[in-house]
DNA sequence: GGCGGTTGATAAAACCTTTTATCCATCATA
DNA sequence: TATGATGGATAAAAGGTTTTATCAACCGCC
């Protein structure tokens, strides 16, 4: 079917290693007088001969493309979007090295170490890898270097990773809130999402920032947002004393603002709104959300490197590198000093939230 | 370095042939005893024996993967939604049938047939392919299939393209408008982006939807949304006869919507939006932003079936699937007959847009 | 004339799998 | 006793590349 290498050196009347020496440079006892080379250059181009990659990674053991896998693919559009992000990040970096990018989903667990040992590719990124450490141990005996990119590292690993600190990134939330003048703030969690790593990490971020900044923080200041946010609607008629919400993601601080929106509630003149994830959402809601960035780009493209070290170098000792979060400070949060300035027109509602910045003050 | 065929053989005493056989089910002429074959997964299952995909691509010139191109990959987080959504219905179609995926990026345009035809790839998808001729007749002789999966087609196709109708997609805008009664619709143009195939397509439906319900539309209906949005303001503050705006994007919709919202200008209740291209974005504004949707996912599933078929069946004439577009309707869209009922509170701005339903009705 | 060094090139093995052709028993049938 | 199936298994080629080992020829030099 295609053209080989036999092909190229029977047009130019040379033996096949002769071709491959001008071709690609392979072979150092291999000499090619200058002729002799043009000649097989004007051959390999007149047949428009490709190399057979195939066969080359055969030979060589090497592939030079790297597998990702997703712990749940199933949907990349309707997912959270670290996931893109995480794509986006991995595939610039193998690209600017010229390295082939290849998907793998719903990988097995039971054939985790198969899926990735059968010689198409030289290293895998997991992405979102869970914590089960019957996987971990099997992934660590890989034959190929895995490196882990996550959102949260377990603390003694046996795999490399590329994690962030969502606790620290909470904790930026609550000094950002207690900078502004804010005494009492309100942390709104999804349901069927509370025990994922990272939202313990946050909430134990938010719960430890709020103790040590000796702010009042109960079980009563957790609200759940479910799918009619009956909950949250609720709480919002119990006229409470929280001047601030930090939701534990973007998508329900998006709903928080609109919620807000609907009901008169000037966000940030009445009510300050921060939420985690610092996505081109935010830029897009009015106000724009301030929020967590988890520098999740530059996580994906420093994963890429270290699998690029351990493929040049060999091995290294499995090691976690964490990132920290920063905060991305927009439209949606304001002092409290400023509340009672800004508030432009009455609160429609009867029982929007109370603006008390100095009960709680220690 | 892995185990092979052969190791499995010696631990099992017999030839690689058979265990190839009971393993992979090759070779027609080849007759196991079923007390060898327990014997043969034993040894199997006892060394982890994974079959190397490599060499047996190379013997059988399959590789069961399907390589996705994308002309500027770039950046597939800042990029438009739809490039998330060709990948995600591309790979959820290629998983469910046990295909791999793998993506290029940047493919010279001097060597397209050189890179998909390196034997790494059974078939492409090229999404957003440009339509330059040359660049379309070497894909066309290349040695694999290839499909285009784009939002706009050539009218003479060398290539099978799986598009979709942007032009009616526009008409569908134009009558909804029109059913609602606004006789005056702005259209929103991004700076820029004017020329690319699908612009002109919307725009082109557009102004022909409009011809033919005879409603006014000239070059003075079209406002250029830039950087800082100036046009759009000095529009805005002229006190237009538009009681409808249709943004090219979903983009610029959102953001005139904040305009509006800023401006103190109530959308629908004094001004209808509607967007191109419906993503989950338009959930989230508010109001919800009515958009045309584009059925990005299901022609990414077909572009993969495609292949599938030429794949078992060998090639195909070129072909072209159009698909229509439909149109979501959310809440910033609303007949002008409510429009004096649902404005509850005074247009802060002297200038905002004029409320003239009647004008411009043949 | 023998020896070492250099230039130019090739043969052949190896990578691992698939698959056809072949072989050897054994058993039944004419 | 040939003949022919049939069951059970193997040898070997092919697929395209990389790479080592080898070879031939030539030159210069003691």
């Amino acid at each position: 079917m295609g053209v080989t290498l036999k092909d190229v050196a029977e047009a130019a009347g040379v033996s096949i290693t002769a071709v491959s020496k001008v071709l690609h440079g392979s072979g150092k006892s291999v000499r090619i007088a200058k002729e002799t080379e043009t000649a097989i250059r004007e051959a390999a181009h007149r047949l428009q001969y490709v190399p057979n990659s195939v066969a080359r990674s055969l030979r060589t053991s090497r592939t030079r493309t790297i597998g990702l896998v997703f712990e749940n693919f199933g949907s990349l559009s309707e997912g959270p979007m670290y996931y893109v992000l995480m794509l986006d990040g991995v595939a610039q970096e193998l690209f600017r090295n010229h390295y082939r990018l290849t998907i793998l989903a719903e990988v097995s667990h039971k054939h985790v170490g198969g899926a990735l040992s059968d010689g198409r590719m030289d290293g895998a990124i997991w992405c979102k890898l869970p914590m089960e450490e019957e996987v971990l141990t099997q992934l660590a005996q890989s034959r190929i270097p895995v490196v882990a990119l996550n959102t949260e590292a377990p603390t003694n690993p046996l795999l490399t990773y590329v994690s962030c600190d969502n606790e620290g990134g909470a904790r930026l939330v609550v000094e950002h809130f207690y900078a502004l003048g804010h005494r009492r703030v309100l942390y709104v969690m999804e349901t069927g999402e509370d025990d994922t790593p990272d939202a313990t990490a946050r909430l134990r971020g938010f719960r430890r920032a709020c103790q040590e900044a000796c702010l009042p923080f109960t079980e009563d200041d957790i609200v759940f947002w479910d799918r009619d946010a009956s909950q949250f609607a609720d709480w919002w008629r119990s006229g409470p004393p929280h001047t601030g919400v930090f939701a534990w993601n973007e998508r329900v601080a998006g709903a928080v603002l609109r919620r807000a929106h609907e009901s008169g509630v000037h966000v940030p003149g009445d009510l300050s709104v921060v939420g985690f994830d610092s996505t081109p959402f935010c830029e897009t809601t009015s106000p724009p959300l301030t929020a967590v960035r988890q520098p999740i780009l530059e996580m994906a493209k420093h994963a890429a490197r270290i699998l690029f070290e351990s493929l040049d170098n060999g091995p290294d000792e499995p090691r976690v590198f964490t990132y920290p979060c920063t905060l991305d400070v927009r439209g949606s949060t304001a002092p409290t000093s400023m509340v009672r300035r800004t508030r432009r027109k009455p609160v429609e509602t009867s029982n929007g939230p109370v603006l008390d910045a100095e009960r709680g003050n220690p």
